[in-house]
DNA sequence: CAGTATCG
DNA sequence: CAAG
């Protein structure tokens, strides 16, 4: 009891907000690894640059991505899909850094999916004014894998649904090292982020850096 | 439809 | 006219 008391007392003060069943947001869980983080975002981006993909409909989607890991997620016109190599330079996408897992894994951890082990990260660059409109993601084979989702740089709001596009959407504000964890039963919930305000951060300038773990094979 | 344009 |  005592011991119990001691500890709660010693770990720093997590408030952690579920989402709705399968969905969590983990204030501040990635802060601690900040600078090792951002070092690796800039050695990722050095080998495989950020772009603008295009939609299937021909669109120029306004965030900028990259990606790490065995597979990365990438969009034309023929589709959505996992490849692994970058079509821009035909090479692998940069591998997967040690610290990128572990903090995914232990993010899952703490919201409830033992055992994540990513093999794709897809990393979007926003400026003020870059969006994301609803979606779902479900270019994944296993849909009993989680989401997880970190957030490096300037403030967002996140778009939080349901199963169904026509679910009524909650908003989320996300500052630098939130993570956000989406699984089981809310897998394929629809989220996107709203046009970002001009803002800075001291750190990352005029952006903001998402990264998206999923288990794509 | 991982999009925009148009509207109240 | 910006936000939604």
């Amino acid at each position: 009891m005592i011991t119990t008391d001691l500890f709660a007392a010693s770990q720093p003060a997590r408030r952690d907000e579920p989402l709705c069943d399968g969905a969590v947001v983990l204030r501040g869980f990635a802060l601690a690894d900040e600078a090792p983080l951002l070092q690796a975002i800039e050695a990722i981006a050095t080998q495989a640059p950020f772009r603008h993909l295009v939609t299937p409909g021909g669109l120029r989607m306004s965030v900028a991505m990259t990606n790490a890991g065995s597979l990365g997620w990438v969009s034309d016109r023929r589709g959505y899909r996992y490849e692994a190599f970058d079509p821009d330079s035909g090479k692998p996408w940069p591998p997967m850094p040690e610290v990128f897992q572990r903090l995914a894994t232990a993010a899952a951890s703490c919201a409830g999916f033992a055992g994540f082990v990513p093999d794709a990260c897809l990393i979007n660059r926003y400026e003020p004014g870059t969006r994301l409109s609803l979606h779902q993601d479900r270019d994944e084979r296993d849909f009993s894998q989680p989401i997880v989702s970190v957030s490096l740089g300037i403030p967002a709001v996140f778009l939080f649904g349901g199963p169904r596009r026509a679910d009524p959407v909650r908003r989320v504000p996300l500052a630098h090292g939130d993570v956000v964890v989406w699984g089981d039963p809310a897998r394929l919930h629809h989220h996107g982020v709203l046009a970002l305000k001009p803002n800075h951060h001291a750190v990352l300038g005029d952006a903001r850096i998402n990264l998206t773990f999923r288990r794509a094979d």
